[in-house]
DNA sequence: TCTGGGGTCCTAGGACCC
DNA sequence: TCTGGGGTCCTAGGACCC
Protein backbone atom coordinates (compact mmCIF):
# COMPACT_ATOMS: atom_id res chain seq x y z
CA UNK A 1 0.00 0.00 0.00
CA UNK A 2 3.15 2.29 0.49
CA UNK A 3 3.93 3.64 -2.85
CA UNK A 4 6.68 6.22 -3.65
CA UNK A 5 8.04 5.05 -6.72
CA UNK A 6 6.94 7.30 -9.58
CA UNK A 7 8.11 4.55 -12.31
CA UNK A 8 5.54 2.49 -10.98
CA UNK A 9 2.73 1.57 -13.24
CA UNK A 10 -0.10 1.75 -10.90
CA UNK A 11 -3.56 0.10 -10.58
CA UNK A 12 -6.29 2.15 -12.46
CA UNK A 13 -8.39 4.37 -10.18
CA UNK A 14 -12.34 4.62 -11.01
CA UNK A 15 -13.86 6.27 -7.76
CA UNK A 16 -13.89 9.48 -5.86
CA UNK A 17 -10.21 10.11 -5.09
CA UNK A 18 -10.11 12.42 -1.67
CA UNK A 19 -6.65 13.18 0.08
CA UNK A 20 -5.44 14.00 3.84
CA UNK A 21 -2.50 16.25 3.26
CA UNK A 22 -0.57 16.54 6.82
CA UNK A 23 2.16 18.52 7.82
CA UNK A 24 4.40 16.58 10.18
CA UNK A 25 5.40 17.77 13.45
CA UNK A 26 4.64 21.26 11.59
CA UNK A 27 5.34 23.98 14.05
CA UNK A 28 8.68 21.91 15.70
CA UNK A 29 9.48 21.53 11.51
CA UNK A 30 9.24 25.15 11.02
CA UNK A 31 11.45 25.58 13.63
CA UNK A 32 14.12 23.14 13.05
CA UNK A 33 13.57 25.15 8.99
CA UNK A 34 14.90 28.34 10.63
CA UNK A 35 17.41 27.14 12.88
CA UNK A 36 19.29 24.64 11.09
CA UNK A 37 21.27 24.07 14.36
CA UNK A 38 18.43 22.82 16.16
CA UNK A 39 17.61 19.74 13.12
CA UNK A 40 18.33 16.78 14.34
CA UNK A 41 17.70 17.70 17.98
CA UNK A 42 14.51 17.39 20.04
CA UNK A 43 12.57 20.85 20.19
CA UNK A 44 9.33 21.35 21.97
CA UNK A 45 7.14 24.10 20.86
CA UNK A 46 4.92 25.22 23.77
CA UNK A 47 4.54 27.52 27.39
CA UNK A 48 6.55 27.17 30.04
CA UNK A 49 6.40 24.59 33.02
CA UNK A 50 5.75 27.43 35.67
CA UNK A 51 3.10 28.68 34.29
CA UNK A 52 1.05 26.00 33.34
CA UNK A 53 1.94 25.59 29.75
CA UNK A 54 1.88 22.43 27.44
CA UNK A 55 3.69 20.83 24.42
CA UNK A 56 2.19 22.18 21.70
CA UNK A 57 4.14 20.22 18.74
CA UNK A 58 7.48 18.42 19.63
CA UNK A 59 9.71 16.97 16.76
CA UNK A 60 9.80 13.33 15.95
CA UNK A 61 13.52 13.44 18.06
CA UNK A 62 11.42 14.54 21.09
CA UNK A 63 8.98 11.92 20.75
CA UNK A 64 11.11 9.47 21.09
CA UNK A 65 10.88 10.43 24.79
CA UNK A 66 7.48 10.08 25.11
CA UNK A 67 6.94 13.72 24.47
CA UNK A 68 3.60 14.36 23.20
CA UNK A 69 1.30 17.31 21.76
CA UNK A 70 -1.02 18.55 24.93
CA UNK A 71 1.13 16.98 27.50
CA UNK A 72 2.03 19.11 30.39
CA UNK A 73 5.10 21.31 29.95
CA UNK A 74 6.42 20.07 33.37
CA UNK A 75 6.20 16.57 32.17
CA UNK A 76 7.60 16.88 29.01
CA UNK A 77 10.80 18.72 30.54
CA UNK A 78 11.06 15.22 33.07
CA UNK A 79 11.24 13.01 30.10
CA UNK A 80 13.18 15.07 27.79
CA UNK A 81 15.92 17.88 30.45
CA UNK A 82 17.97 18.06 26.82
CA UNK A 83 15.01 19.08 24.69
CA UNK A 84 15.59 22.64 23.11
CA UNK A 85 11.98 24.45 23.83
CA UNK A 86 10.44 27.26 22.19
CA UNK A 87 7.39 29.46 22.37
CA UNK A 88 5.28 29.60 19.31
CA UNK A 89 5.88 32.13 16.54
CA UNK A 90 2.25 31.79 15.44
CA UNK A 91 2.97 34.57 12.77
CA UNK A 92 5.65 32.48 11.13
CA UNK A 93 3.68 29.19 11.28
CA UNK A 94 0.72 31.10 9.49
CA UNK A 95 3.39 32.19 6.87
CA UNK A 96 4.53 28.94 5.58
CA UNK A 97 1.37 27.60 5.99
CA UNK A 98 -0.45 29.92 3.39
CA UNK A 99 2.45 29.11 1.53
CA UNK A 100 1.70 24.95 1.53
CA UNK A 101 -1.84 25.75 1.11
CA UNK A 102 -1.44 27.80 -2.02
CA UNK A 103 0.92 24.94 -3.45
CA UNK A 104 -2.18 22.76 -2.94
CA UNK A 105 -4.83 24.89 -4.59
CA UNK A 106 -2.22 24.92 -7.63
CA UNK A 107 -3.56 21.31 -8.09
CA UNK A 108 -7.11 21.82 -7.13
CA UNK A 109 -9.67 24.70 -6.36
CA UNK A 110 -11.20 22.06 -4.42
CA UNK A 111 -9.48 22.02 -1.34
CA UNK A 112 -10.94 21.93 2.28
CA UNK A 113 -8.45 23.42 5.47
CA UNK A 114 -9.03 21.77 8.09
CA UNK A 115 -6.33 23.17 10.46
CA UNK A 116 -3.22 25.17 10.15
CA UNK A 117 -1.49 22.26 9.10
CA UNK A 118 -4.09 19.81 7.71
CA UNK A 119 -6.37 19.83 3.96
CA UNK A 120 -8.46 17.41 2.95
CA UNK A 121 -8.08 17.60 -1.14
CA UNK A 122 -10.56 16.43 -3.92
CA UNK A 123 -8.50 14.96 -6.78
CA UNK A 124 -10.99 12.63 -8.28
CA UNK A 125 -10.47 11.69 -11.95
CA UNK A 126 -12.79 13.16 -14.58
CA UNK A 127 -12.88 13.56 -18.27
CA UNK A 128 -11.03 16.32 -17.66
CA UNK A 129 -8.15 15.76 -15.73
CA UNK A 130 -7.14 12.21 -15.66
CA UNK A 131 -4.21 11.91 -13.60
CA UNK A 132 -3.92 9.37 -11.31
CA UNK A 133 -4.22 10.51 -7.53
CA UNK A 134 -1.21 8.66 -6.26
CA UNK A 135 1.13 10.84 -9.15
CA UNK A 136 -0.67 13.95 -7.52
CA UNK A 137 -0.05 13.21 -3.89
CA UNK A 138 4.02 12.45 -4.78
CA UNK A 139 3.99 15.92 -6.46
CA UNK A 140 2.54 17.58 -3.60
CA UNK A 141 4.96 15.62 -1.38
CA UNK A 142 7.69 16.76 -3.37
CA UNK A 143 6.60 20.15 -3.37
CA UNK A 144 6.42 20.23 0.12
CA UNK A 145 9.50 18.65 0.52
CA UNK A 146 10.69 22.20 -1.20
CA UNK A 147 9.79 24.47 1.36
CA UNK A 148 11.45 22.88 4.03
CA UNK A 149 9.51 20.75 5.67
CA UNK A 150 7.16 17.48 5.16
CA UNK A 151 4.15 15.88 5.30
CA UNK A 152 2.38 12.74 5.23
CA UNK A 153 -0.75 11.91 2.81
CA UNK A 154 -3.27 9.88 3.20
CA UNK A 155 -5.24 8.75 -0.21
CA UNK A 156 -8.60 7.19 -0.28
CA UNK A 157 -12.31 7.21 -1.82
CA UNK A 158 -13.55 8.92 1.31
CA UNK A 159 -12.62 12.03 3.92
CA UNK A 160 -12.77 9.35 6.57
CA UNK A 161 -10.42 7.24 5.12
CA UNK A 162 -7.57 9.55 3.66
CA UNK A 163 -7.60 10.98 7.36
CA UNK A 164 -7.04 7.57 8.76
CA UNK A 165 -4.57 6.76 6.01
CA UNK A 166 -2.02 9.58 6.49
CA UNK A 167 -1.87 8.59 10.01
CA UNK A 168 -0.75 5.14 9.62
CA UNK A 169 3.20 5.59 8.28
CA UNK A 170 4.22 9.36 10.11
CA UNK A 171 6.60 11.35 8.96
CA UNK A 172 6.36 11.61 5.13
CA UNK A 173 4.61 8.78 4.33
CA UNK A 174 2.22 8.49 1.45
CA UNK A 175 -0.29 5.67 1.98
CA UNK A 176 -3.29 5.11 -0.41
CA UNK A 177 -5.97 2.85 0.02
CA UNK A 178 -7.43 1.82 -3.26
CA UNK A 179 -11.20 1.22 -4.61
CA UNK A 180 -12.52 -2.21 -3.53
CA UNK A 181 -10.33 -2.35 -0.36
CA UNK A 182 -12.20 -0.18 1.71
CA UNK A 183 -13.35 -2.70 4.08
CA UNK A 184 -10.29 -5.21 4.44
CA UNK A 185 -8.15 -1.93 5.68
CA UNK A 186 -11.10 -0.15 8.27
CA UNK A 187 -12.37 -3.23 9.58
CA UNK A 188 -9.75 -4.68 12.03
CA UNK A 189 -8.97 -1.25 13.73
CA UNK A 190 -9.66 -0.39 16.60
CA UNK A 191 -12.64 2.18 17.09
CA UNK A 192 -10.86 5.32 18.26
CA UNK A 193 -8.60 5.88 14.83
CA UNK A 194 -11.98 7.07 13.89
CA UNK A 195 -12.31 11.00 14.06
CA UNK A 196 -15.26 12.33 15.91
CA UNK A 197 -14.89 9.12 18.59
CA UNK A 198 -12.51 10.30 21.20
CA UNK A 199 -12.39 8.43 24.70
CA UNK A 200 -16.07 8.95 25.85
CA UNK A 201 -17.66 7.32 22.94
CA UNK A 202 -14.32 4.72 22.98
CA UNK A 203 -15.95 4.08 26.50
CA UNK A 204 -19.26 3.97 25.63
CA UNK A 205 -18.75 1.56 22.51
CA UNK A 206 -16.90 -0.86 24.29
CA UNK A 207 -19.16 -1.49 26.77
CA UNK A 208 -21.58 -2.75 23.55
CA UNK A 209 -18.34 -4.82 22.63
CA UNK A 210 -17.78 -2.57 20.02
CA UNK A 211 -13.78 -2.32 19.55
CA UNK A 212 -12.93 -2.43 15.79
CA UNK A 213 -14.51 -0.34 12.98
CA UNK A 214 -16.22 -3.72 11.30
CA UNK A 215 -18.25 -4.68 14.90
CA UNK A 216 -19.31 -0.33 14.47
CA UNK A 217 -20.40 -1.10 10.94
CA UNK A 218 -22.48 -4.26 12.28
CA UNK A 219 -23.69 -2.85 15.27
CA UNK A 220 -26.88 -2.59 16.29
CA UNK A 221 -28.72 0.50 15.38
CA UNK A 222 -30.33 1.44 19.10
CA UNK A 223 -26.51 0.95 20.04
CA UNK A 224 -25.16 3.36 18.02
CA UNK A 225 -27.96 5.76 18.38
CA UNK A 226 -27.42 6.01 22.14
CA UNK A 227 -23.54 6.73 21.97
CA UNK A 228 -23.71 9.48 18.27
CA UNK A 229 -27.35 10.68 18.32
CA UNK A 230 -28.52 12.40 14.70
CA UNK A 231 -25.25 11.48 14.01
CA UNK A 232 -25.05 7.42 13.98
CA UNK A 233 -26.01 6.06 10.31
CA UNK A 234 -23.81 8.54 9.34
CA UNK A 235 -20.62 7.08 11.50
CA UNK A 236 -21.97 3.54 10.57
CA UNK A 237 -21.51 4.82 6.85
CA UNK A 238 -17.76 6.16 7.77
CA UNK A 239 -16.76 2.25 9.26
CA UNK A 240 -17.75 0.82 6.12
CA UNK A 241 -16.05 3.66 4.21
CA UNK A 242 -19.00 4.79 1.99
CA UNK A 243 -19.11 8.02 1.15
CA UNK A 244 -19.00 10.60 4.39
CA UNK A 245 -19.08 13.79 3.22
CA UNK A 246 -17.27 16.30 0.32
CA UNK A 247 -14.55 18.25 0.12
CA UNK A 248 -15.95 21.62 1.36
CA UNK A 249 -14.05 24.46 -0.13
CA UNK A 250 -15.28 27.69 2.21
CA UNK A 251 -16.73 27.54 5.76
CA UNK A 252 -18.17 30.60 7.61
CA UNK A 253 -16.25 31.25 11.08
CA UNK A 254 -19.60 31.33 13.67
CA UNK A 255 -17.32 32.39 16.39
CA UNK A 256 -14.46 34.61 18.08
CA UNK A 257 -12.96 33.96 21.16
CA UNK A 258 -10.01 34.57 23.40
CA UNK A 259 -9.27 33.04 26.51
CA UNK A 260 -6.03 32.98 29.08
CA UNK A 261 -4.56 30.63 32.02
CA UNK A 262 -3.23 32.37 34.34
CA UNK A 263 -0.08 31.21 36.13
CA UNK A 264 -1.28 31.88 39.20
CA UNK A 265 -4.81 32.01 40.21
CA UNK A 266 -6.08 35.29 40.60
CA UNK A 267 -8.48 36.02 43.60
CA UNK A 268 -9.16 39.52 43.35
CA UNK A 269 -12.23 41.42 41.49
CA UNK A 270 -9.49 43.82 40.71
CA UNK A 271 -7.38 41.76 38.90
CA UNK A 272 -10.31 39.65 37.15
CA UNK A 273 -11.57 42.64 36.16
CA UNK A 274 -8.52 44.00 34.02
CA UNK A 275 -8.56 40.49 32.85
CA UNK A 276 -11.39 40.46 31.41
CA UNK A 277 -10.88 44.37 30.03
CA UNK A 278 -7.32 42.87 28.29
CA UNK A 279 -9.73 39.85 26.73
CA UNK A 280 -12.28 42.11 25.29
CA UNK A 281 -10.54 44.33 23.96
CA UNK A 282 -8.53 41.27 22.21
CA UNK A 283 -11.83 39.57 21.05
CA UNK A 284 -13.17 43.02 19.70
CA UNK A 285 -9.92 43.38 17.80
CA UNK A 286 -10.12 40.00 15.84
CA UNK A 287 -13.94 41.08 15.45
CA UNK A 288 -12.76 43.93 13.23
CA UNK A 289 -10.03 42.55 11.48
CA UNK A 290 -12.44 39.78 10.44
CA UNK A 291 -14.83 42.06 9.90
CA UNK A 292 -17.36 40.47 12.09
CA UNK A 293 -19.97 41.78 14.27
CA UNK A 294 -22.01 39.09 16.62
CA UNK A 295 -24.24 39.55 19.09
CA UNK A 296 -24.30 36.82 21.32
CA UNK A 297 -21.66 37.13 24.27
CA UNK A 298 -20.33 34.10 25.70
CA UNK A 299 -17.78 34.04 29.03
CA UNK A 300 -16.31 31.16 30.85
CA UNK A 301 -14.73 31.17 34.25
CA UNK A 302 -12.61 27.87 35.24
CA UNK A 303 -11.93 27.82 39.22
CA UNK A 304 -8.78 26.44 40.77
CA UNK A 305 -10.59 23.38 41.40
CA UNK A 306 -11.22 22.77 37.30
CA UNK A 307 -14.55 23.28 37.51
CA UNK A 308 -15.62 25.39 34.64
CA UNK A 309 -18.60 27.34 34.16
CA UNK A 310 -20.16 29.67 31.01
CA UNK A 311 -22.69 32.20 30.55
CA UNK A 312 -23.95 33.29 27.49
CA UNK A 313 -26.43 36.72 26.87
CA UNK A 314 -27.62 38.63 24.00
CA UNK A 315 -26.99 42.35 22.88
CA UNK A 316 -29.53 44.25 21.69
CA UNK A 317 -27.50 44.57 18.26
CA UNK A 318 -24.37 43.13 16.27
CA UNK A 319 -20.98 44.35 17.16
CA UNK A 320 -17.37 44.55 16.26
CA UNK A 321 -16.69 46.53 19.62
CA UNK A 322 -15.29 45.34 23.32
CA UNK A 323 -17.43 48.55 24.20
CA UNK A 324 -20.52 47.63 23.76
CA UNK A 325 -19.71 43.98 25.67
CA UNK A 326 -17.29 44.79 28.03
CA UNK A 327 -19.90 45.66 31.11
CA UNK A 328 -22.09 42.65 30.01
CA UNK A 329 -18.74 40.38 30.45
CA UNK A 330 -18.36 41.83 33.81
CA UNK A 331 -21.59 41.56 34.80
CA UNK A 332 -21.90 38.02 33.90
CA UNK A 333 -18.66 36.65 35.37
CA UNK A 334 -20.10 37.78 38.65
CA UNK A 335 -23.11 35.81 38.94
CA UNK A 336 -21.02 32.83 38.81
CA UNK A 337 -17.91 34.38 41.09
CA UNK A 338 -17.70 34.55 44.52
CA UNK A 339 -15.53 36.70 46.26
CA UNK A 340 -12.56 35.01 46.95
CA UNK A 341 -12.66 31.80 44.99
CA UNK A 342 -9.38 31.34 42.72
CA UNK A 343 -9.94 31.77 39.38
CA UNK A 344 -7.61 29.59 37.03
CA UNK A 345 -8.90 30.79 33.46
CA UNK A 346 -11.38 33.24 31.77
CA UNK A 347 -12.49 33.59 27.99
CA UNK A 348 -14.50 36.00 26.14
CA UNK A 349 -16.41 34.93 23.34
CA UNK A 350 -18.47 36.44 20.65
CA UNK A 351 -21.02 34.42 18.05
CA UNK A 352 -24.31 34.43 15.97
CA UNK A 353 -22.99 36.59 13.42
CA UNK A 354 -25.75 37.77 10.80
CA UNK A 355 -24.37 40.17 8.07
CA UNK A 356 -20.92 40.19 7.62
CA UNK A 357 -20.28 43.88 8.54
CA UNK A 358 -21.00 45.56 11.94
CA UNK A 359 -24.44 47.31 11.58
CA UNK A 360 -24.50 51.04 11.80
CA UNK A 361 -25.78 52.75 14.71
CA UNK A 362 -29.71 53.28 14.42
CA UNK A 363 -30.55 56.23 12.47
CA UNK A 364 -33.50 56.59 15.48
CA UNK A 365 -30.60 56.75 18.51
CA UNK A 366 -29.72 59.68 20.03
CA UNK A 367 -27.51 61.75 18.41
CA UNK A 368 -24.93 61.92 21.62
CA UNK A 369 -25.01 57.86 21.42
CA UNK A 370 -24.29 57.90 17.65
CA UNK A 371 -21.25 60.22 18.37
CA UNK A 372 -20.05 57.95 20.95
CA UNK A 373 -19.86 55.06 19.08
CA UNK A 374 -18.55 56.15 16.06
CA UNK A 375 -15.69 58.08 18.39
CA UNK A 376 -15.33 54.42 19.73
CA UNK A 377 -14.83 52.79 15.95
CA UNK A 378 -12.50 55.65 15.07
CA UNK A 379 -10.26 54.86 17.95
CA UNK A 380 -10.86 51.25 17.58
CA UNK A 381 -9.00 51.46 14.57
CA UNK A 382 -6.39 53.98 15.37
CA UNK A 383 -5.63 52.01 18.26
CA UNK A 384 -5.61 48.51 15.94
CA UNK A 385 -3.47 50.13 12.98
CA UNK A 386 -0.44 51.02 15.69
CA UNK A 387 -0.89 47.97 17.46
CA UNK A 388 -0.47 46.31 13.93
CA UNK A 389 2.48 48.52 13.19
CA UNK A 390 4.89 48.47 16.40
CA UNK A 391 3.08 45.45 18.57
CA UNK A 392 1.04 44.49 20.68
CA UNK A 393 2.60 46.10 24.00
CA UNK A 394 2.83 49.84 21.63
CA UNK A 395 -0.84 51.38 22.69
CA UNK A 396 -2.63 50.43 25.86
CA UNK A 397 -5.27 52.69 27.86
CA UNK A 398 -5.13 53.63 30.66
CA UNK A 399 -6.87 50.86 32.82
CA UNK A 400 -4.97 48.27 30.68
CA UNK A 401 -1.92 49.49 32.22
CA UNK A 402 -2.47 48.34 35.64
CA UNK A 403 -2.87 44.74 34.32
CA UNK A 404 0.31 44.30 32.33
CA UNK A 405 3.34 42.65 33.24
CA UNK A 406 6.17 44.26 30.73
CA UNK A 407 6.20 47.43 28.55
CA UNK A 408 8.58 48.34 25.88
CA UNK A 409 9.35 52.40 27.64
CA UNK A 410 10.46 53.56 24.12
CA UNK A 411 7.45 52.80 22.20
CA UNK A 412 4.85 52.28 24.42
CA UNK A 413 2.39 55.15 24.42
CA UNK A 414 -0.87 55.94 26.13
CA UNK A 415 -4.50 56.81 24.26
CA UNK A 416 -7.00 58.17 26.75
CA UNK A 417 -10.41 57.67 26.42
CA UNK A 418 -11.21 61.09 24.67
CA UNK A 419 -8.90 59.53 21.39
CA UNK A 420 -5.49 61.87 22.54
CA UNK A 421 -2.59 60.08 22.11
CA UNK A 422 0.45 60.93 24.49
CA UNK A 423 4.22 59.50 25.27
CA UNK A 424 4.03 57.45 28.57
C1' DT B 1 1.53 14.72 36.29
C1' DC B 2 -1.38 18.46 37.00
C1' DT B 3 -3.64 19.47 32.96
C1' DG B 4 -3.40 25.53 26.49
C1' DG B 5 -6.14 27.82 23.11
C1' DG B 6 -9.13 28.22 19.21
C1' DG B 7 -12.69 26.34 17.27
C1' DT B 8 -17.26 23.19 15.84
C1' DC B 9 -21.10 20.43 16.89
C1' DC B 10 -24.62 18.01 19.79
C1' DT B 11 -27.86 17.45 23.66
C1' DA B 12 -31.07 18.29 27.38
C1' DG B 13 -34.06 21.16 29.70
C1' DG B 14 -36.85 25.20 30.14
C1' DA B 15 -39.49 29.12 28.27
C1' DC B 16 -42.77 30.44 25.25
C1' DC B 17 -46.25 30.20 21.66
C1' DC B 18 -50.09 28.23 19.34
C1' DT C 1 -61.45 24.57 34.25
C1' DC C 2 -58.23 21.51 33.06
C1' DT C 3 -55.83 19.41 29.70
C1' DG C 4 -52.11 17.79 25.32
C1' DG C 5 -48.53 18.39 22.45
C1' DG C 6 -45.62 20.22 18.69
C1' DG C 7 -42.32 23.67 17.28
C1' DT C 8 -38.79 26.92 18.14
C1' DC C 9 -35.52 29.47 20.59
C1' DC C 10 -32.22 29.98 24.20
C1' DT C 11 -28.81 28.39 27.59
C1' DA C 12 -25.24 25.48 29.82
C1' DG C 13 -22.38 21.78 29.49
C1' DG C 14 -19.60 18.62 27.25
C1' DA C 15 -17.26 15.84 23.40
C1' DC C 16 -14.18 16.30 20.01
C1' DC C 17 -10.54 18.08 16.70
C1' DC C 18 -5.90 20.11 15.77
Amino acid sequence: MNDSNASVVLPAWHAPAILLVDLDAFFASVEQLDHPEWRGKPVIVGGDADSRGVVATCSYEARRFGVRSAMPAAQAQRLCPQAIWTHGRHARYSEVSRAIMALLRDETPLVEQVSIDEAFLDVSPTRVNTEHPVRIAQRIQDAVDGLGVSCSIGVGTSKAIAKIASDMDKPHGLTVVYPGSERTFLGPLPIRTLSGIGPAAEKRLMRFGIATLSDLAEADEGALRSVFGKNASLMRRRALGENDSAVQTERATKSVSKEMTFARDLTTWDDIHAALRTLSTQVGRRLRRAHLAGTTVTVKVRYGNWETHSVQTQLPRPTDHEADFIEEVCRMVRTVWNEGVPVRLLGVGISRFEGAEPQQTSLFADEHAHQQSARWHDLASATDSLKDRFGEDAVRFGHELRSTTKTTGTQSKTITNSGEISPN
